[in-house]
DNA sequence: CTACCCCTTAACGTTACGTCAAGCTCAAGT
DNA sequence: ACTTGAGCTTGACGTAACGTTAAGGGGTAG
């Protein structure tokens, strides 16, 4: 039985434009091509195009099929299971930004609720005051008199919203820097992760320009050297979470 | 604080390339061009490309957060609610994929260890006993008895990957069925989908050029008029199965 | 003055087709 | 025999989000 190239793509389901396609990237070749140009398709042809689309069907990519169906010792089982792996890598890398996704979801809605706009008013002076007796000291003799001025203003004007970002970023922070410690190695994708959500907070927090990598690692070193610092990180991880942000800045701030 | 291209990517931890690229879509344009073509960005343009970032974090496309970022009245909920919806979707179908592979996987185990060649020949052929058994009488007053010789011939001719395949098809087919009883649907995406896979599977036993829409719709009628084919379909799932599988053949075969 | 780094635009490559567009072929009805 | 309409062909653009040359101008430090 030979068919042309609409009676096959009816056979099978698929459009006649699939059919070219794998004919031009050599995955299915026709037959034969007659006196006028047509493609003619046999049932070998018929064959593999069933094959094909059971591969497809598993959401392997047609670069693989064509590998598997041309490798005269196609390992089935081999491609199978690493097709499996990488499935099961993307679900998990789905999973996480699904997590993240309802984390900021969570925080939004409790933002909601708060509309009172004068409590969110208080609650940014509050910060920032705290802020202040906190690290006003340290910022001052670093940076100076203006640069301190100018963060608390800047803190001071974030609108909620980049409020609400800046909670999910040092959210995020956290957990990245939790799972470094449990890897306990700062140079760990998590790791640097966790420095590189940490150079975006600072950036809704220092006044535009303040940036430099070495500002950043030198904060990072104070993370260390202070107990105020220390304790901050150590308290809402475990002990040594500030050590392992410091090392993983470090290399954060050498590397890029 | 003004940046060239690069300092500002630097900054940011993106590409060059990406910075252009958004300026080419009108997703971030700099603050101005000076006098020797160059690109200029200001603070402003820092602000915008943290947030930008943070949502492609979210795995929002681009044009997603192009209308986010551009719409005065941008409801960051909805879409992020939205947003949710979709990556639970997508979560779901790789599931889906991921237990195809995993059941083909195990029937691929499971034939592995039958490495006796004699068997599988054997069992094929027990196969195709039973197969004549039950429907020859049938298939041989609707075909006739050329065809049913070249059915056998064709069964008997599978390759053992064939025959796995045939093993996954059914395999699938009934796990669609069985979603489609639960729903009481012949119209719904798993009848369809199984009454596609029954094609499938037909495709593998009857000889080349045998089927038609109307044979398939044929056989699947015949399912329910003979006690032995509804045994056959009501014993693996459910009473009722051979009667879902009918009807959804029947709107298959009319709609396709 | 010359490296050398940075900047620009242009354009191809990637994945798996969908969607025209222009033009040839085939089967059927008048 | 001629027309019509369906079916066939190749060619080429569009999609997402950039990576990667390539060719050529700009800026600065030794």
């Amino acid at each position: 039985m030979n068919y042309t190239i609409k009676q096959l793509s009816d056979l099978a389901g698929v459009s006649t434009r699939t059919l070219r396609y794998y004919d031009q990237i050599d995955l299915l070749k026709p037959e034969r091509i007659n006196q006028s140009g047509y493609r003619v398709y046999g049932p070998k042809q018929v064959d593999l195009l069933q094959q094909i689309l059971f591969y497809r069907e598993l959401a392997f990519s047609l670069k693989e099929i064509r590998s598997l169906l041309k490798s005269p010792n196609f390992n089935f089982r081999d491609a199978l299971t690493d097709h499996h792996q990488k499935l099961i890598a993307k679900k998990q890398h789905l999973e996480q930004l699904i997590r993240t996704v309802e984390q900021t979801l969570a925080a939004q809605k409790g933002a909601i609720q708060m509309t009172d706009h004068e409590k969110f008013d208080a609650f940014k002076k509050e910060k920032l005051a705290e802020n202040e007796r906190k690290y006003g000291r340290e910022i001052r003799e670093n940076y100076g008199e203006k640069t301190i001025e100018k963060a608390n203003k800047q803190f001071a004007g974030l609108s909620r919203a980049d409020y609400e970002k800046t909670q999910a970023i040092e959210k995020e922070m956290f957990e990245n820097l939790s799972k470094a410690m449990q890897l306990n190695d700062p140079a760990s994708a998590a790791a640097q992760k966790a420095a590189a959500l940490h150079r975006q907070w600072l950036f809704f927090f220092w006044p535009e320009g303040t940036y430099s990598k070495e500002a950043h690692a030198g904060l990072a070193q104070m993370y260390v050297d202070d107990p105020r610092f220390t304790s901050y990180y150590d308290t809402h991880l475990a002990n040594g979470a500030a050590k392992m942000l410091r090392d993983a800045v470090n290399i954060y701030t050498q590397q890029n």
